[in-house]
RNA sequence: GCCGCUGUGGUGGAAUGGUAGACACGAGGGACUUAAAAUCCCUUGCCCAUACCUGGGCGUACUGGUUCGAAUCCAGUCAGCGGCACCA
């Protein structure tokens, strides 16, 4: 055997026996101890594995890795998500296919992933560009589309007449194309929808009994946005029209004495039209709608807003209400259109610059101030100690004290009712592009939308298409997907030609690779009972508030359907870090990708990985540096070292203890993913070894099998060195025996008025007044305690504190 | 603006109420070597006293507080990062 340890022929040796033995093939069936540890999978890009991707994959399978060590059928897959934009450019750039480029980069990674030595079940991989996995991401649609959580709806996007194509809102520049310069104009579109606000309720309800972190439960319940309040029925004046405004204040709502609607509402040209008002109002209107959908719109220098000519008909008995249209109200938050009053700082604002009269129903309890709050002079707004002076019912209670009073005075006097509202919208699945799963619809002559029924998915992409960008989808112009349509269908049928948003691929991906390619049934619904949900979700923690809200969605969704027994897809989650270079995003823009292939090659894959989790807490990521590295190397040395060459040594006390310290500590660092620590307890028993000059062969075993989640290679190594049975993988996790920690003697520190003085070395056993009684017999400490000793503590076996 | 997180040696970090700086990197000194690399040994938060053994003071962004005792808990301030941002 070499004297050193050469990772290179050991790496490649022990991979090929994994993959030989299928030591990480998963038997669904025969599975008793089910554990599914799910990492978030990649998009397949031509590019190699970088430093982030080991980042998150490495520590990630070295977390499954213990899990099955502890006796779980541990189930960790591997899949592409295969569909996006980077493919159809590259297509558009050269011509090639994107499936065919697709297929190129997904071999190559796979190839690379092998090398990182994880332990995924390669026999159950799934590519969501593959037709056997879009035929599902069709029926999910279809399934939505059949429970009415599918819908079209016109909505406005920002489309350029110069490049005839649809802009993203950071496309557009203060109204213009950042490409061509032409104005953009605001195109209604209309698109495809899921109901995710059917649902918001319950996604925030779920987020309770999930082990996710705090930030991320936060994100998403900012997210959903639930705001609680009252609604209010109202009709305009001269008119029959009904409006309903949604209100989160109402204590101070008998204030109002203007309503504000958004200006891309629909109802704003059906307020005006026909009047002397309705020039100058529909152009502000456009004006406005088309500055704020370019997202270029600032709040606090552009304050607009016009007069209508409308009221509403005196709906609390306290006068009408002039329409005013006001660039800052959401169109689709609420209803999009908002009662005013002085109680509120942006209204305030508004009718200051328009003159429009304010009064107040609330002051504060200062009379001087009250004073001031009654001339207008500021707004005061949602103070809890403001004084409420109107109606009568709630004259002289606190604010924070009225809402309930209110409410109920506003339900007794048919005002309105109790309302809520949240913040997130229907998700918008529709994409003007070709590299996608097609939306399984068909129209008839009429316009009117069709599922395409079941036996006809996969529904496939056509091949037959320009891929450079016309404004609509490239399936448009594909002939074969319309001789398709009209030979199915018939004469006057057309298709849909938008793909789905990629986010859809990956909102059931964790469900698909428990079917095992089952082109028949979704998934196999003892399977799921059996394995779902995911028992650790790792990945980034840029998804929180899409990826993992929209499979929180499509699961619940799924469940209600009666296709699966879950709620909730993942468990447990957790974010890695982000390693950036010099404080910035690795990102092939910037240029400053690291590749970890040099690395590789010089330290093999255990050094790097483990390097990776020894740079810190594996949820903080950090600055690359490669200048560490070297002293995880130098460890696997001296690892491989003792072992192999010193392994003829007895069994000493100190050594089992030691060793006992490093079970409990790798044990429980590994378990709330402290990777860092659980290698420096690791590096600690080592240069115990070390100066003891070697470990028993026992100690070794147990040893190996500590380092094998995080070093799989050499520790596999190690394992038949020692004539270990098997694989150290399938090795049973040690524990350690709390009697063997202790040692005998402790040492105790004294500290005098908080101060550390000294310490001493005692019995295990040391009594509190012998304790106490040793401490103030030290030289140092006695120095320092002359006079009375006022306070004795006594921590046990750890310190003595005394107060003079 | 709102919400959240973070702030510790030259560097990565450890310690979540009990001896701050574990484990590493780097640096300095020494051993081995013709030499270099590798390896091994010693020193390494800052300041002061000391020939030595040691001893003292300061120190976890800043200012206060609670406590016998605070990096850790509380209040406020500052800085950095992340998310949301006209949400009535």
């Amino acid at each position: 055997m070499p004297a050193e340890y050469e990772p290179t022929s050991i790496e490649a040796k022990w991979q090929k026996k994994w993959e030989e033995a299928k030591v990480f093939e998963v038997d669904f069936k025969k599975a008793k101890n089910p554990y599914y540890g799910l990492v978030m999978y990649p998009y397949p890009s031509g590019d190699k594995l970088h430093v982030g991707h080991w980042y998150n994959f490495g520590p990630a399978d070295s977390y499954y890795r213990f899990q099955k060590m502890h006796g779980k059928d541990v189930f960790t897959p591997m899949g592409f998500d295969a569909f996006g934009l980077p493919a159809e450019n590259y297509a558009i750039k050269t011509g090639t296919p994107p499936a065919e480029s697709t297929a190129k980069n997904v071999k190559t990674m796979i190839r690379q992933f092998k090398r990182i030595g994880c332990m995924y079940d390669w026999s159950k991989t799934l590519n969501t560009s593959d037709p056997e996995y879009y035929r599902w991401t069709q029926w999910l649609f279809l399934q939505m589309f059949e429970n009415e959580l599918a819908y079209k709806k016109e909505g406005n996007v920002n489309y350029c007449p110069g490049c005839k194509t649809v802009l993203a809102n950071e496309q557009v520049w203060e109204g213009k194309c950042e490409r061509c310069d032409s104005d953009v104009a605001l195109k209604p579109l209309t698109q495809w929808y899921f109901k995710i606000t059917n649902y918001a309720q319950r996604m925030l309800d779920g987020l309770k009994d999930l082990n996710w972190p705090e930030k991320t439960k936060t994100m998403q319940k900012n997210w959903i946005g639930r705001s609680a309040g009252i609604s209010l029925k109202e009709k305009v004046k001269d008119m029959d029209i009904e409006l309903e405004v949604f209100d989160t204040v109402p204590q101070t709502y008998l204030a109002q004495t203007f309503t504000i609607i958004a200006p891309e509402h629909p109802l704003v040209s059906k307020l005006v039209e026909g009047t002397k008002y309705e020039k100058d109002v529909m152009d502000l209107a456009n004006r406005v709608a088309k500055k704020k959908a370019s997202g270029k719109f600032d709040i606090e220098n552009e304050m607009e807003g016009i007069f209508t000519g409308r009221y509403v008909d005196n709906p609390f008995g306290t006068g009408d209400l002039p329409i005013w249209v006001a660039s800052f109200v959401v169109a689709d938050y609420g209803t999009g259109i908002v009662n005013c009053s002085a109680h509120d700082e942006r209204d305030f604002a508004f009718a200051k610059k328009y003159d429009i009269p304010l009064k107040t129903v609330m002051e504060p309890e200062d009379p001087e101030e009250a004073d001031k709050v009654r001339n207008l002079e500021y707004c005061y707004s949602k103070e809890p100690k403001g004084v409420l002076q109107d109606p009568d019912e709630v004259k002289g209670m606190y604010w924070k004290d009225a809402y309930d009073p209110i409410v109920k005075y506003i339900k007794k006097h048919g005002h309105g009712k109790e309302a809520v509202n949240y913040r997130i919208r229907d998700w918008t699945v529709s994409r003007q592009r070709y590299w996608g799963a097609l939306i399984p619809i068909v129209y008839d002559p009429n316009g009117k939308a069709h599922p395409v029924p079941d036996e006809h998915l996969p529904w496939l992409l056509p091949t037959d298409v320009e891929f450079k960008p016309t404004g609509t989808s490239p399936i448009a112009g594909s002939k074969e997907l319309k001789k398709r349509v009209e030979k199915i269908f018939g004469k006057g049928w057309t298709p849909e030609v938008d793909t789905m948003d990629t986010f859809v691929c990956s909102s059931f991906y964790q469900f698909r690779y428990l079917a095992e390619g089952n082109q028949k049934e979704f998934v196999t619904k003892d399977i799921v009972k059996k394995w779902m949900p995911v028992d650790m979700y790792i990945g980034g923690a840029e998804h929180a508030c899409m990826h993992l809200i929209y499979s929180r969605f499509v699961t619940m969704a799924l469940k209600d359907f009666g296709h699966v027994s879950v709620d909730e897809p993942f468990q447990a989650l957790i974010h890695q870090g982000i390693i950036t270079n010099d404080g910035a995003k690795m990102s092939k823009s910037k240029g400053n990708v690291v590749s970890p292939d040099t690395f590789i090659d010089n330290y093999g894959s255990d050094v790097f990985r483990m390097y990776l989790m020894f740079m810190g807490p594996f949820s903080e990521g950090g600055d690359w540096n490669d200048t560490g590295i070297k002293g995880v190397s130098r460890f696997a040395q001296k690892v491989y070292k003792i072992i192999v060459q010193n392994k003829k040594c007895d069994q000493s006390k100190s050594l089992t203890t030691a060793l006992h310290i490093a079970i409990k500590k790798v044990t429980e660092d590994i378990e709330r993913l402290h990777f860092n620590t659980a290698i420096s307890a690791l590096m600690e028993f080592m240069n115990v070894c070390d100066k003891q000059g070697g470990i028993d062969e026992e100690s070794a075993k147990t040893f190996t099998k500590l380092l094998a989640p995080l070093a799989p290679h050499l520790s596999e190594e190690l394992w038949e060195l020692l004539g270990g049975e098997g694989f150290v993988i399938e090795q049973q996790w040690p524990t350690f025996d709390p009697k063997l920690i202790k040692t005998d003697t402790i040492t105790i520190a004294v500290q005098v008025n908080g101060k550390v003085r000294g310490d001493f070395s005692a019995p295990v056993g040391i009594s509190e007044a012998d304790a106490i009684k040793t401490a103030k017999e030290l030289p140092n400490v006695a120095k320092f305690i002359e006079g009375d000793v006022k306070k004795e503590i006594y921590v046990k076996g750890k310190l003595v504190s005394l107060v003079v």
